[in-house]
RNA sequence: GGCGGCGUACCCAAGUGGCUAAGGGAGAGGUCUGCAAAACCUUUAUGCAGCGGUUCGAAUCCGCUCGCCGCCUCCA
């Protein structure tokens, strides 16, 4: 496998430090607020990363965590006038339920910041005493220049940096990049007891302390938005590796943003949207499927128009999943075989080895669906030739089979199109019963029979405006729900 | 200002040295159909922002130019 890592900035053989195990943390999100879309995508990529890993046979150890304490949980809370942890309590209830909606499956273990005090006071004492770090009135900050290879990550010198007009001055530190392993708290505010006084932790520090703790000092996968690269990431390589003097995370994985106008979709911008938002004008797979059909690293310029296409996208898959069965229920006594029958089957042979190969190169899930619906246009091909007999079933339950495989690694594809129907018809005709279509199509059914065209055209178009397509086939007259 | 990235057809989007530049959508024409829908076929980049260079050979590597974006402050 090759995996992209932004600290040599190079695709990367991925080898795990113990032979057939990954671990891997992840850095999730601070409970203050809704999350939106920015949020899904970052989910939605390392949890398909992690079940690609243990697809192909890895024995994954996830992390990801919560940061639950926070400026803005706590600035959040006295807004509410409600305590520090009721935020974070109720944000992360919020969480849970817009990924189980969105099929993001939890990680392994989901550790948060305040459960993790005791390693956090260990690890700034550890600094303090190594000289990498400093007290001052009750925080405690780490000194970016005694780690030799700070920027490492980012790439940036710190000269450069504080030379950018943006660093925050702060009469306690000795250098502007220094940053807060430990802050002591103001009256009211949560604190824990430390060596230094009451105070809270740092934001970067909960990360090295939860990784080190549930991962080990060394461990192979570190992902996060790429807007975490610095000063984050940054940081917690500085702590981590100045703490152990061993290499903390092998291979940094970046995703990128998802923009508005070009834009990057964020909260002070104000241009996003929740995913709660999304997920009551479209289907979970809809968006699984939009967010996967451009790289993890690319940005992804967010629009309705882009889930629409990611619909019909679907939409075809199912109309395809459906022909499927309704072939293999055919009669097969008459053996025929279709003129495309070779290379369909070429193809066939082919498709898991082209999806695997394109999920080992650095996660290319665009181009793994790519490779669906390129079979999928050659099986509605071979189709079309009419095969029929032992032999086409086989082929095209190997088709059934290999597709759903390969849905099954990006998580997408998963139900029956029964199901897909159904969901769609939430969204796009929500006023009509499948007792109503039912009995149209009936009606329309006798008008046909004695050839009155005219009401069984009409009957059609009344469907239509209602949202509902009709398919005359051989069998009989099925329905789909209209999209556009 | 420093650092990083991006620019592929009407739209979205793979491809990072070598068969005819994936795939999806949209448009046009066709096969099928009572008519449709779906499906399939044909068609839409001798071309990959522009200009140079390296190479037998580049969308792909290097340089410059233009345009867009991100990080440098909390941020997925």
């Amino acid at each position: 496998m090759k995996l992209y890592n932004t600290l040599s900035g190079k695709k990367e053989d991925f080898v795990p430090v113990m032979p057939g195990q990954v671990r891997m943390y992840v850095c999730g999100i601070t409970v203050y607020d809704h999350c939106h879309i920015g949020h899904a995508r970052s989910a939605i990529v390392f949890d398909i990363m992690r079940r690609y890993l243990s697809y192909r046979g890895y024995k994954v150890t996830f992390v990801k965590n919560f940061t639950d304490i926070d400026d803005k949980i706590i600035n959040r809370a006295k807004q509410e006038g409600v305590s520090w942890d009721a935020v974070s309590k109720k944000y992360i209830e919020e969480y849970y339920h817009d990924m189980e909606q969105l099929g993001v499956g939890k990680a392994d273990i989901e550790p948060k910041a305040t459960e993790h005090i005791q390693e956090i006071i260990d690890i700034t004492r550890g600094l303090v005493d190594k000289g990498y770090a400093y007290a001052v009135d009750g925080d405690v900050y780490f000194q970016v220049e005694k780690f030799a290879d700070y920027g490492k990550l980012s790439k940036r010198e710190i000269d450069d940096m504080i030379a950018g007009a943006r660093v925050d001055v702060n009469e306690k530190k000795r250098n502007p990049m220094d940053f807060a392993l430990w802050k002591a708290s103001k009256e009211g505010e949560p604190a824990w007891d430390s060596p230094w006084g009451p105070g809270r932790p740092g934001w970067h520090i909960e990360c090295s302390a939860m990784s080190q703790k549930h991962l080990g000092d060394t461990f192979d996968i570190h992902g996060g938005g790429a807007d975490l690269a610095f000063p984050h990431h940054e940081n917690e390589i500085a702590q981590s590796e100045a703490y152990t003097g061993k290499p903390f995370a092998r291979y940094w994985v970046h995703n990128g943003f998802i923009t508005v106008d070009k834009e990057k979709m964020s909260k002070s911008l104000g241009n996003f949207f929740t995913i709660r938002d999304i997920l009551g004008k479209f289907d979970a797979e809809v968006v699984r499927f939009f967010l996967l059909s451009t790289h993890y690293r690319s940005p992804i310029e967010f629009s309705d128009e882009q889930l629409r296409d990611a619909e019909i996208s679907i939409d075809r898959y199912y109309a395809t999943a459906l022909r499927i069965r309704d072939v293999v229920a055919q009669d097969h006594a008459k053996e025929k075989t279709a003129a495309d029958e070779k290379v369909f089957e070429e193809l066939l042979g082919r498709f898991i080895e082209r999806v695997a190969g394109a999920m080992d190169d650095d996660f290319n899930t665009a181009l793994a669906i790519g490779h669906i619906f390129e079979l999928i246009r050659a099986l509605n091909k071979y189709l079309d030739g009419k095969p029929s007999g032992a032999k086409a079933v086989a082929l095209v339950k190997k088709a059934e089979e290999v597709l759903k495989e390969a849905g099954s690694i990006l998580n997408i594809f998963t139900r029956t199109p029964e199901e897909w129907n159904r969901a769609l018809m939430r969204f796009k005709c929500p006023d009509v019963t499948e007792g109503f279509i039912l009995a149209k199509i009936q009606e329309r059914q006798k008008a046909r029979e004695r050839k009155d065209w005219a009401m069984a055209d009409a009957i059609r178009k009344e469907l239509d405006e209602k949202g509902v397509v009709l398919e005359d086939k051989k069998e009989g007259t099925s329905w789909k729900v209209k999209i556009s």
